[in-house]
DNA sequence: AGTGCCATGTAAGGAGTTACATGATTCG
DNA sequence: CGAATCATGTAACTCCTTACATGGCACT
């Protein structure tokens, strides 16, 4: 396939919820040739350059396919971290941070169940696109169950108060956290 | 704080389960500093340089703990990109991927329930960091029953097959697979 | 004639990584 | 004395992003 293409079959697999870049596939191709794991054909003509994978290219994306993906180089959960880092910086209402959240997880999970209702689609990448929707679900639910749980848990460490659930103001946060 | 103190405290919070680099915590602070979020003290008698947060900093701090994470700027899931791309690539076995993948999840589970079981943390940031350990605990869950899913939506899909499960040889994949 | 899509790229920058260099202090 | 830790940085690179530049081709 050529960038274009490639590109198109990617995100038909994902159903457009990740867009990709046309740029990085031109930048990433030219890095996969470098490291012989493609091989770029002349231009065609049509004007297209296509590319074949190599020997070692395929034996990679075998790799790729039957090897789990390791716990290690997943990225950083940037709602755990915030949540983490609410918990030990003095002068942030955590409950705020968690309802707030929680409130747009539950939105999320609305649009995602009304995609998953939607019309559908008629063509092959029906069933990818239905798995990555499917996915975000499961994701978008285990991360309300989640800051439910934190809830609970902040209810049970410090007692109820009656102002939970106010967002902390500037002038506190100036006044009570620091660098 | 100052660079190395700000590394500490960050992984502190989130129990080391994330490692931060100290080379990109100066790399950071510098740009920060030039954005007029962070303002750099003098090096003191010690050698250590501290950082304040500028108005403008603290300012856009708050910001980030008011605001949900929107669901666009998350980063790519791997894992669903890996299984639309397996249901759509000729001659890869998605059972088989499927397999390994949940093999890995319950193990990543065990392990971190046995952490959660575990010693415990006498310090201060006992609480941040089990609620980091209990994120992960919630996500590896929701893969394992989405996995789960997959695989039951696969077996509805196609008709049960003798030799499911079974990974696809290097052979097979050299002769059905192309660019 | 203009708008939009196909198709190829480049440039600049953010965020992350590993690796390296340098000096002070502390501990066995 | 040597090794580890504290502390500050730099360099090179990947991956990803936005933005820009260029040219062909089709459709109204």
């Amino acid at each position: 396939m050529y960038g274009y293409q490639l590109r198109a079959a990617f995100e038909d697999s994902v159903g457009g919820a990740w867009p990709l870049n046309i740029g990085q596939v031109y930048t990433t191709l030219s890095r996969l040739e470098r490291d012989d794991l493609v091989l770029a054909m002349p231009e065609n003509d049509e004007g297209q350059r296509p590319y074949e994978l190599t020997d070692k290219g395929r034996a990679e994306l075998t790799r790729w396919f039957v090897s789990p993906i390791a716990r290690g180089d997943r990225p950083r959960d940037e709602l755990a971290i915030k949540l983490a880092l609410a918990t030990t910086t003095p002068g942030v209402d955590v409950a705020a941070v968690v309802q707030v959240q929680r409130a747009a997880g539950v939105r999320a999970l609305q649009e995602y169940t009304r995609l998953k209702a939607g019309p559908g689609r008629r063509d092959q990448g029906e069933l990818s696109w239905s798995l990555v929707l499917e996915a975000m679900i499961f994701q978008c639910e285990a991360e309300i169950r989640w800051l439910d749980h934190v809830e609970a848990t902040l209810l049970r460490q410090r007692p109820v108060r009656a102002d939970a659930g106010r967002p902390a103001s500037a002038a506190e946060n100036r006044e009570e956290t620091t660098a």
